[in-house]
RNA sequence: GGAGGAGUGGCAGAGUGGUCGAAUGCAUCGGUCUUGAAAACCGACGUGGGGGUAAAACUCCACCGUGGGUUCGAAUCCCACCUCCUCCGCCA
């Protein structure tokens, strides 16, 4: 949600962020909405302000005893009240109107970031990690023989349809390991909070991260009006929803490891074999709430507490600074980070990063109190993936595939499988 | 799912038709006192919006869960909804 004062101020500014975007200017629209709005605000309470003293001449006379003047007043007060109630309506109905604009309206970009129509413009800030060298070809996921029978794409169809996977044996574990890897590492070594939240919403908290109204095909509703959350980015950040924090309890940093639900609206046809692209998956997510002016080296620190993870997992990667075009609708500035896919011979994306300014926080009326002035303003959120286990799992199997057909798997999450180094190609933990 | 109770400022909690944006307490902030702190005392202290201003000052309007209604006038009366709590039922 954007500020109109803003708008008002620095109309073609607010055009430019948004044709940066590649989006067609509205400041004209949502200005003529705004002066709109004023006018009937500006006429009703007028109005009312006149009949609200006329009532306490009235419950004056009342009090005295004159009857006669009371009955006057009181008639002709009446009268007025027929064309209170429509500039009242009116100008109700121009503040919705202008509000519903604004909710649909994305993010302006920061200035650092690269202007550009699609990922490929993109821009590359830190390769780490050499793509390994295969004296074989490399496979995908699904193709590797000691994977191939953990994950079963044909039985998960059968009970949910496609975009589901079944999982087994060392396949299931690897996965639940790679999970609490991540969670252990992003509480004990970044010093985030582990919260556990709900994964069914009210629209009300959609609303507040940006995923309603505007794309709602992307998510899942359930008959109760509930949605399933398509990131926990939506119940950590709406942890600071219509809240007023003391400035010095900030920052808040949360993490969690929830179910994620998709619907891949409009993904038809891309990524369809293996399960890089789900209706369901697992993340561990990273919210940050912080005062204004700390929101962009929280940026930073939280893209490496994602980079951190694909390290000590030594998978090769690379960051991107995603341009205005690839960006998403709450963003101001985010970082991607690539992760090297042996099989696919591709970078794919396994975290994105995005500072989101008070954007969130306007729509959920999330605010913070300075400590000297008193004065209360809005927060500035943050999100990220550290990360996506799913897909973190895909690139784990596929950069330690071996010639055998077995895996090996990274020393760090040794702890996690009791010890175990491999999978062998048969699919057992060894 | 059934029955009952309740939703008021950062928190607690008064207020049942007329200067109520709302007593009081706590918390917070400023000050007095003190070597310092605490205590005590004094003072300040809601949010959003419109007008106004260079910015203030100032001024008006709205907000007592949400949305309607009654009334000249609603925190207070009526209706609907939402949420929370208690008890019963069911249940991982």
């Amino acid at each position: 949600m954007h500020d109109i004062r803003f708008i008002r101020q620095f109309p073609e500014a607010f055009d430019d962020a948004l044709k940066r975007r590649g989006d067609s200017p509205v400041a004209e629209r949502i200005l003529e909405l705004d002066r709109r709005r004023r006018r009937r605000i500006a006429r009703a309470e007028k109005l009312r302000a006149e009949q609200k003293a006329a009532s306490r001449k009235i419950g004056r006379a009342k009090a005295e005893g004159d009857m006669a003047k009371f009955d006057v007043l009181r008639r002709k007060v009446s009268e007025a009240r027929e064309t209170m109630t429509v500039l009242d309506r009116e100008a109700s109905e121009a503040d919705d109107a202008l509000r519903q604009l604004l909710l649909t309206i994305p993010n302006r970009a920061f200035k650092d970031v690269p202007d550009g129509s699609s990922e490929d413009d993109n821009l590359v800030v830190r390769t780490w990690g050499e793509p390994r060298e295969f004296s074989f070809e490399p496979r995908e996921h699904f193709e590797i023989p000691g994977v191939a029978s953990g994950m079963d794409f044909k039985t998960a169809a059968r009970m949910s349809g496609s975009r589901f996977v079944l999982m087994s044996g060392a396949v299931a574990r690897l996965h639940r390991a790679l999970g609490q890897f991540m969670i252990d590492t992003q509480t004990r070594e970044n010093g985030l909070l582990e919260m556990w939240t709900p994964v069914l919403v009210r629209g009300n908290a959609m609303r507040g991260t940006g995923q309603l109204p505007k794309f709602a095909e992307d998510s899942y509703r359930t008959e109760g009006g509930q949605w399933l959350i398509p990131t926990a980015e939506v119940t950590l950040t709406n942890i600071a929803g219509d809240t007023i924090v003391d400035e010095h309890c900030l920052p808040w940093r949360f993490c969690a490891h929830t179910q994620c639900f998709r619907s891949e609206a409009g993904a038809a046809g891309k990524d369809t074999a293996g399960m890089l692209r789900q209706h369901q998956f697992e993340k561990v997510e990273m919210v940050s709430v912080t005062a204004p002016e700390a929101s962009i080296e929280e940026l930073e620190r939280m893209r490496g507490c994602a980079e951190g993870i694909l390290e000590a997992l030594g998978l090769p990667y690379r960051t991107v600074v995603l341009c205005t075009g690839d960006m998403g609708f709450g963003a101001r500035k985010t970082y991607d980070l690539e992760v090297w896919l042996p099989g696919q011979g591709k970078h794919r994306e396994i975290s994105s990063v995005s500072n989101c300014g008070d954007f969130q926080a306007r729509r959920m009326n999330a605010r913070l109190r300075r400590r000297a002035s008193r004065a209360v303003e809005f927060v500035h959120t943050l999100n990220g993936s550290g990360l996506a286990v799913g897909r973190t799992l895909i690139a784990v199997l596929e950069n330690g595939q071996r010639q055998d057909g077995g895996v090996d798997i990274p020393k760090a999450l040794e702890p996690y499988v009791d010890g175990a180094t491999s999978i062998s190609a048969s699919g057992e933990l060894a």
